[in-house]
DNA sequence: TTTACCATTTACGTTAACGTTAAGTTCAAC
DNA sequence: GTTGAACTTAACGTTAACGTAAATGGTAAA
């Protein structure tokens, strides 16, 4: 069947097993349990997990990652809350598009500073 | 002159003195000093600063932020130290583009998610 | 049935990145 | 020259995100 341990997710996502009950504490991940009280991960705390870890990596905290889980798992069922999960939606992902651009201005300015050191080490090899 | 205070600085940046004084605490900046021990800053500490702040909110440590900062204050000089200083730069460089396109990537898992839910509305909204 | 491993909860410990308070110093204005 | 804002260092406090240790329970193999 299609059931994880949780020390199987934690080699998957080289993370400790603390982790991965962490995140169950504060509310990102809702595993279900088997008959003796142990967690049954599926495919869906799989998927969760990778977002969870792109955004930690990304500068997200794990309350905005949190906000961002939720909003992919309801299913918004009604007009006004289908309205609501979209606007708040489009919010994150013009968030993410300016992290984008200010990353892309950074790594514009080093590669500036760097043609300094390039230029720099041209003119010694030229002579 | 061109000599800013600590308030002004962490005025123009919105953080608090503290935060500032913690930077040059761990070696991120190098403030001069006046005559009766006030921290005096200039254009380059703003910059340094600049960077800092990006650095942070991209999900970069302080411990990555100094090796970046210190790598684009130190004037190399001698072909082997320059070469060194542009192959390191590289390697950050490419961290940066890395980072870009994994947000990218992300923004476009959202796109798709929302899209679901925008044809979701569309239905309804035909009727 | 005992060994051994994997799971569980509880609870205290740790680190980075500051916040906050205290106690004293300097500067600018009155 | 005194008052008050802004500066200094020193040191303890705080929070997020786990690490780690202790005590306990289920289960599969020897």
């Amino acid at each position: 069947m299609s059931h994880y341990s949780i020390s199987e997710l934690a080699a998957q996502f080289n993370v400790s097993t603390r982790t991965i009950r962490y995140y169950e504490e504060v509310g990102l991940l809702q595993p279900k349990r088997n008959k003796s009280g142990h967690r049954q991960f599926t495919k869906k705390e799989m998927t969760q997990l990778q977002l969870i870890f792109r955004g930690k990596k990304y500068g997200f905290n794990l309350d905005e990652i949190k906000e961002m889980v939720l909003l992919f798992e309801e299913d918004p069922t009604g007009k006004e809350q289908l309205k609501r999960t979209i606007e708040y939606g489009e919010d994150k992902i013009h968030e993410v598009s300016k992290r984008i651009q200010e990353l892309e201005q950074m790594k514009n300015e080093m590669e500036q500073f760097l043609q300094v050191f390039q230029d720099e080490l041209n003119k010694l090899e030229e002579e």
